[in-house]
DNA sequence: GTTAGCACTCGATAGTTCAGAGTGCTAATA
DNA sequence: TATTAGCACTCTGAACTATCGAGTGCTAAC
């Protein structure tokens, strides 16, 4: 059976009221709303059509209908493959204000999109392990202890407390930072091989039990961090959405969003439909790659902080979600990170640090 | 009228029954589950009698009784106040382990905390402002940056990025990082007034123009840190009692759960019975502070890392929460943050940092 | 090809009935 | 005097029924 653009206009037209109200919708409903005068009736034989085709449902006999899986799916295809990146600056100026940190950045942009929304919002971290170093910076802790500051490519900045056993003195420490500055500066941590340590461990002085000890901590903890963090906010918002909160989805939701290990399958997974710029995903109903997300749909998308950084960040909605709007916020969103990288070394005074969020 | 002792037997019990079952429990189920032997009809006097008390109430004429506010308080302040303190060492070993990071272990404590009572669990960071500092470590991090770390007792890091706006030398950073270890190690946040920084300004040498500014900037990095962050895990335990979850009252709760502002009342509360060690306090229904959480109970505790370094941990779930389970639970889980913190020095090896949280 | 008309289906709502749990009261009992 | 048995009464929740209305599919007319 062909899709012809009447069928096309009434599909649509479904998806869209669908869209606002939640409940199936009729013939005579779409017969008003159409711009194009159509009598019920003749909608009816197209809906039937388009049933065929799988393209729409009717829960129950004499409901109106709902549209599948597959009719959102050419409804986002077709939809937003027309859409122009928007390239609307809108608001970003206001809401970037005074964040320095990487972390509570992306805590307040996932909370942005959840407000803007009304949809659940994630956002991963930055793959760190692509990341290049800085400069490394020991201080000695007293009790056996050094802290080691890990500052990166876009200031991502990371502490970690080495627990070497024994005290150190401060001139093997300033040598020591010499000679991982040296070495390591440049370099992501996928480059910092065992050679590269071997080799450091090569050029050391005196000391040479307590250096190695310490280089083996250093390199272990640059090494370590390949778990990326996800961030959450607006779980809640799935309450808007009676049919993700019937039976026990929705405690099956927001357990799934508390515990964020499961949606690292979301930003893993490849998309169906890549689409262009920032690589925005769409995956409706069953496509989810999470069993207690297959009534909903989430949208992705990646975001670059130069130098090959880049994270994801996700819309999680019910399948009825204005897709054109997310797509829009989520375009705008990745602007706005975007440029507040570039505008990085002319931002405003410091801000707080610390391992808070709120 | 007295509250005889058999009186308040059977209140304990209408108690105890309603916390398993979380029905209304009737006289006959009373008189099955007393140890003497009673009929229901004497309870029923009983329970009158109770009711008059205002200690319970019926939902609806022929239903069973359940506890008011007022009768929780009564079995709380009772029950609780006979324990002794546990000391009971239990699992305390397996659980901590590779943990050297603060908020990482609070995190792991919330998660132990929600999993082994089936209800939500919250808990703060230690209040800052009291805790002295330890050291601060200057890094230029170009582009007109440094990187400040701040340590503070009990090895709390700290990274600020301070945008000064021009670079800095070597020697300067050097002799600043100098400078302000002189003059800040050992004071709190609240002891680092304007005049410790009007001091340690009539100090410097040359570059006076700049080292202010970055005087500036540290001052006030260290004393903005005045929002205790606030963890919670578990939230999703709240669908397990139908009591918290009608109407609108589960996704209230969440919302609450998530956006944490309104659980620092709680936090900054005083309870109404403070319980000896590790100051616990039971807030039943209408007591706590929290608009949203009406139908709740919450237990708070307060942990202590040595050296006045003190945060709250707090267990939220429904008024019939089984009180005497939690405080233990509470408890143990103080005695263990103690004992991490005490054998600190001897810990094991190190563990990774960064502002991760999963 | 479109539309009007009509019989039909089915879900949701409201009303009804009914069984069961639980009460309060009264009178009998220890 | 305290306890208990007995009984009438109340109320909830479940099951069932009737009804309404939205929406459909089909047929026949335009």
């Amino acid at each position: 059976m062909e899709l012809d653009e009447r069928k096309k206009k009434i599909l649509y037209a479904i998806i869209q009221n669908y869209q606002e109200t939640g409940e199936p919708v009729g013939s005579r409903t779409i017969s008003k709303y159409l711009d194009v005068k159509l009598s019920p009736a003749t909608i009816r034989n197209e809906m039937s059509d388009l049933e065929e085709m799988e393209l729409i449902v009717q829960p129950h006999t004499s409901a109106g209908r709902i549209p599948t899986d597959k009719g959102y799916r050419l409804y986002v295809d077709d939809v937003l493959s027309e859409k122009e990146l928007p390239a609307t600056e809108s608001d970003s100026g206001i809401l970037v204000k005074r964040v320095d940190r990487l972390e509570e950045l992306l805590i307040r942009m996932a909370k942005l999109l959840a407000v803007n929304t009304n949809y659940a919002a994630m956002i991963t971290g930055p793959k760190t392990r692509k990341v290049k170093l800085k400069f490394i910076q020991l201080s000695p802790m007293g009790d056996g202890k050094i802290l080691a500051v890990i500052v990166s490519e876009g200031n991502i900045v990371k502490n970690n407390i080495l627990n070497i056993g024994e005290d150190i003195s401060m001139d093997s420490i300033l040598s020591l930072n010499l000679l991982l500055n040296r070495h390591l500066a440049g370099l992501t941590a996928d480059e910092i091989t065992l050679d590269v340590i071997a080799s450091m461990k090569e050029e050391d002085g005196e000391h040479r039990e307590i250096i190695n000890k310490v280089l083996d901590a250093v390199a272990e903890s640059i090494r370590k961090e390949d778990r990326v963090p996800i961030y959450t906010s607006g779980a809640p918002n799935i309450f808007k959405y009676p049919e993700l909160t019937g039976g026990d989805k929705a405690s099956e939701l927001i357990t799934t969003l508390e515990n964020k290990e499961e949606l690292g399958d979301i930003v893993r997974e490849e998309g169906s439909s890549g689409e262009g710029r920032h690589d925005i995903q769409v995956f409706i109903g069953d496509e989810v790659p999470v069993e207690s997300m297959k009534d909903c749909s989430v949208v992705t998308a990646t975001y670059e902080l130069g130098d090959g950084v880049q994270g994801k960040i996700g819309i999680i909605g019910p399948k009825r979600m204005d897709y054109e709007k997310v797509v829009d916020t989520l375009q705008n969103t990745m602007s706005q990170l975007d440029s507040i990288f570039d505008r990085k070394n002319t931002s405003d005074d410091s801000d707080d640090g610390g391992g808070d969020k709120e």
